[in-house]
RNA sequence: GGCGGUGUAGCUCAGCUGGUUAGAGCACACGGCUCAUAUCCGUGUUGUCCGGGGUUCAAGUCCCUGCACCGCCA
């Protein structure tokens, strides 16, 4: 029996364009997957789009089409966008599948017989834009605190969801699992938020028709995060007991940015409390990229597009870029210069240049057929050991999704071997033909060592990693067994590799 | 207003339970190599560790206080 990894993004609301917060999410999941995979973990990695809601309804309204006729289109953009950033997701989620509306309706159904919710009547301050209800307390001189505009008064019957009676469970739980919420910052926050106790919550909306019926109401539509949050199991064909769903449930992570935080950590759990579902193992928040030092708004028309990212720098240096240059969980900016800067100095000097040169000496000293290695001396050995070490290290930060911390550990071999050749000088053993043994030795270190890095970075760059095991004469697919030191056989035919990533001279930039 | 966090080299940050001359990457300067994408390697400079007070043989590291910024809640 293999392990299972389940791995989910937020399905993301398709009255949004794709920008480049959407792909952060999508792109840390896909790498957790790959290098899940890789692990040897049969993994299932879940992403899709919310559909419902009133703001689709509206916006369909007015483009003169139907809702699915709206989502249709829009999911094609996310789709499209998840290929060219080359996202290997197992399954692709829309609320408004059959599938999906089923599997949401017996959810509520459950909760119901369990006793946990009833008709009530909501009264509350909305926001329309942002669909949110807000007490008058929270209003700033009437207006909505997150957008500024103005609110109207609005009582309607709705459906309550008893989440107080799940708040001491909810508290037990955070508090014996620490790893349920990270980071640390946002855990202590919704501790925070559910100590000062939980309201019961309204769970259906009489106001627009754009969701699925409340079962047994149909003047009632389900409460969007009571819908949408409920993809991570009829993904997995709930409420039948499919072997996915015992397999993959619980998940192993949601991952999330920092804004969706509470509807994943307190509305979430508290429903599969009351439904009797185990709860995910881990819900970890990422921050937001600001752009340019800016805020992203679409006001302020800064919003970066993923689609001419990639087509201008490669969809690995923007994976690249995203999972380096800022820890998982803090916020970031983006700009080009620091992207710029990356790309030449990680990538092209770095990585790039490594693989050039070695490869380059390897076919100019034994017409790039790999030697096999004499005995190894100090040197060998701990490069070697660095090598090693590097895959322990990007393990541990890979279970802790630093990301940006597995890349740095990574890099340390990288510069290792830049170092190594310095150190070792093939081009002077070269010179005496009594070294040739010893400069075989040179060259099978640095080769074998750059090609248990390209395995663990088809993780992150899996183009680049492919590209990279070719010119070093490896083309399976890269696999845990293949992490270790000494597949490189002998024999092997390496290529002289072709500039991986060409330096972006700062003229051409923008 | 309540709770929590942050403040360390020009920039981005690491410094666990207090202990030799405070670190890394980038940037900058100088030197070296020539296999390589003018790439790589080495050496070096810069710090009132936010201010003030305290505990201690010893504090960037603990306590109090002030300031600044940030997050969550109200």
């Amino acid at each position: 029996m293999s392990r299972t990894f389940y791995v989910t993004t937020p399905i993301y609301y398709v009255n949004d364009v794709p920008h480049i917060g959407h792909a952060y999410t999508t792109l840390a999941a896909d790498v957790l997957a790959r290098y899940k995979k890789m692990q040897g973990y049969d993994v299932f990695f879940l992403t899709g789009t919310d559909e419902h809601g009133q703001k689709v309804e509206k916006a369909a309204n007015t483009a003169g089409e139907t809702p699915l006729e709206l989502a249709d289109r829009v999911v094609k953009r996310f789709q499209a966008l998840w290929e060219k950033l080359n996202i290997s997701y197992t399954d692709f989620i829309r609320t408004t599948q059959e599938r999906h509306k089923k599997g949401v309706a017996h959810l509520f159904e459950q909760v119901m017989k369990k006793g946990d919710i009833y008709l009530g009547e909501y009264e509350d301050w909305y926001c329309t834009p942002c669909e949110t209800f807000w007490t008058e307390t929270q209003l700033i001189d009437f207006k909505c605190p997150d957008c500024n505009r103005p609110t109207e008064k609005l009582k309607e019957e709705s459906y309550f969801f008893r989440m107080s009676k799940y708040q001491q469970a909810l508290l037990a739980h955070i508090e014996a699992n620490p790893d349920f919420i990270q980071p640390k910052s946002r855990r202590n926050e919704i501790l925070a938020f559910v100590k000062e106790g939980l309201r019961d919550l309204s769970v259906s909306r009489t106001t627009f028709r754009w969701g699925i019926p409340v079962p047994g109401n149909d003047d009632h539509v389900v409460y969007v995060w009571f819908d949408a949050l409920a993809n991570y199991i009829t993904a997995l064909g709930y409420p039948e007991q499919t072997d996915k769903l015992q397999d993959f449930w619980p998940a192993n992570v949601h991952l999330i940015g920092k804004d969706i935080l509470r509807f994943h950590t307190v509305y979430w759990p508290t429903f599969l409390l009351s439904a009797g579902l185990p709860l995910p193992e881990k819900v970890f928040a990422h921050g937001w990229w600001t752009v340019e030092g800016q805020k992203m708004s679409k006001s302020l028309q800064n919003v970066v597009e993923p689609n001419m990212l990639i087509d201008r720098y490669g969809v690995d240096a923007i994976r690249y870029f995203l999972m380096r240059e800022v820890p998982f969980g803090l916020d970031g900016d983006f700009s080009h210069s620091a992207l710029v800067h990356r790309i030449n100095s990680d990538l092209a000097n770095d990585l790039g240049n490594l693989l050039n040169r070695s490869t380059a000496m390897i076919n100019k000293y034994f017409g790039g057929i790999v030697q096999e290695p004499a005995e190894l001396e100090d040197l060998d050995k701990v490069y070697r050991a660095k090598t090693e070490e590097m895959l322990r290290q990007v393990d541990g930060c890979m279970d802790d999704l630093a990301f940006s911390k597995a890349l740095q550990a990574i890099w340390e071999v990288i510069s290792a071997g830049n170092k190594y050749i310095d150190e070792t000088a093939p081009w002077t053993l070269a010179k005496d033909p009594s070294r040739r043994e010893r400069l075989g030795t040179v060259m099978f270190c640095v080769l074998e060592s750059q090609r248990v890095v390209y395995t663990l970075l088809s993780a992150f760059m899996p183009d680049t990693a492919e590209k990279g095991l070719k010119y070093l004469g490896c083309d399976r697919k890269p696999t845990s067994d293949q992490l270790e030191w000494g597949c490189l056989q002998p024999g092997t035919k390496v290529t002289k590799a072709e500039p991986l990533f060409p330096r972006i001279e700062e003229k051409d930039d923008l």
